[in-house]
DNA sequence: TCTGGGGTCCTAGGACCC
DNA sequence: TCTGGGGTCCTAGGACCC
């Protein structure tokens, strides 16, 4: 989906189309909003229905804002000064401050993420999902999915989506999922991109190593060292060199990378792993001087991953914590326990375990609570440990 | 300009078992 | 008598992705 978050708000807000607007800094309820703008305009009727109506003076810019978050999305405007997504926003503030901000709203997104994969299964059943605004899609069986090498398809799945949505898409189709993601970025927004085996030289090998969905920053920082800036250039490397320098598994990913390799499947249905939350506090604060806020902290967020497993229906046995301290160093601790919980209080006292295996000595910037080793309670509940049986055989 | 929150997967050492 | 080979599980850290 293009600039997902952004473009949500813009169904919204269509007044603020053509302008920057960045989305991040926190979550605000649609209440919050309507109340202040009663509070400002207290002549005029305000409601969910009359959002467009909203002048443009009255959002939050940017140059405004003060604290710690970050940009989700960015819209194409905004993109122009510089702006991304992951930036933290006072950054973003430095480089584009009159746009306009507005804090994520994540109940209408899910909804919205909800619509257009439901879409999407009517007309190509196999689909992985990838997180809020991205899919992977198998075409093969789809009928008339090989017309114009995908075109067709794809252009019947942008026109549905925009019907049931109001918002734009940009698909790339490929053999396998490596090449479709990178397609999927050439042409955007609303764009359509097929990459053919035989365009591997032409479209791929041109591009940046980092294009590859699996080179992050670090992993391409080490191939810029050895003089490896485009996938041409890593292809062009010898498979045994890469396993020398990154690892018998990344060495040899990296080489199928290259050479536009990727048999792995469009994944229908998947477990979870793991559940978390986690914070970043508005100010760091000192284990020992600000003992009761952390606390009350470290409280709820074991409440939230305890609700968050219930209301899923799992339960786990591995709890674990995450550190991040003022120098931004990171620390975890877990535990196995014996049985799955899904309850606050147990989730509370695993963690508060982990809690004492760290060092407090020092002010905390973030502070997470995490559960893993999940199960579905109904499914692995009281598998029934037979007691030994003594003094009857002997 | 100090950098969110929710995830997955991989690696590596050590305990422990047969 | 100084030492096997296979395996699983636990723990910590880190890269990477959306």
């Amino acid at each position: 989906m293009d600039a997902f978050y952004a473009s949500v708000e813009l169904l919204r807000y269509p007044q603020l189309r053509g302008l920057p607007v960045v989305i991040g800094g926190g979550r605000r309820r649609l209440d919050d909003l309507l109340a202040r703008l009663r509070q400002t305009y207290p002549d005029r009727e305000w409601g969910p229905h009359t959002l467009d109506r909203i002048p443009v003076d009255f959002f939050p810019r940017l140059q405004d804002y003060a604290g710690r978050g970050v940009a989700t999305t960015a819209t194409y405007e905004a993109r122009q000064s510089g702006v991304g997504s992951a930036m933290g926003l006072m950054k973003a503030a430095a480089l584009c401050p009159q746009a306009i901000l507005l804090p994520v709203d994540f109940e209408e997104v899910r909804r919205i993420s909800r619509l257009f994969k439901a879409t999407i299964t009517e007309i190509a059943p196999v689909m992985e999902d990838r997180g809020v605004d991205e899919v992977y899609i198998d075409f093969t069986q789809v009928p008339g999915g090989q017309r114009e090498g995908g075109r067709v398809l794809a252009r019947l799945i942008q026109k549905s989506i925009h019907q049931a949505t109001g918002l734009t898409c940009s698909i790339g189709v490929a053999p396998n999922k490596l090449i479709a993601k990178m397609a999927s970025e050439f042409n955007k927004p609303a764009g359509i991109s097929i990459v053919m085996p035989d365009d591997l030289e032409r479209l791929i090998w041109p591009l940046p190593c980092r294009k590859i969905n699996g080179v992050g920053p670090k992993a391409d920082e080490k191939l810029k060292a050895q003089g490896i800036h485009t996938i041409g250039e890593l292809a062009a490397r010898e498979r045994d060199w890469l396993v020398a320098h990154f690892g018998r598994s990344y060495g040899a990913w990296l080489h199928d990378a290259a050479w536009g390799r990727d048999d792995r499947p469009v994944v229908t249905e998947s477990e979870p792993v793991s559940m978390s939350r986690e914070t970043t506090f508005e100010r760091d604060l000192h284990p020992a001087r600000d003992r009761a806020e952390l606390g009350a902290i470290f409280t709820r967020l074991c409440e939230q991953v305890a609700a968050d497993l219930q209301r899923k229906g799992y339960a786990g046995r591995t709890i674990g914590i995450k550190l991040t301290y003022t120098d931004f160093s990171k620390v975890t601790r877990d535990l196995t326990i014996d049985l799955a919980t899904a309850d606050a209080a147990t989730i509370r006292r695993a963690a508060g375990q982990c809690l004492k295996r760290v060092d407090l000595g020092r002010r905390i910037r973030l502070l997470g609570v995490r559960v893993g080793k999940l199960s579905r309670p109904g499914e692995t509940a009281a598998t029934a440990v037979a007691e030994p049986e003594t003094g009857w055989l002997f």
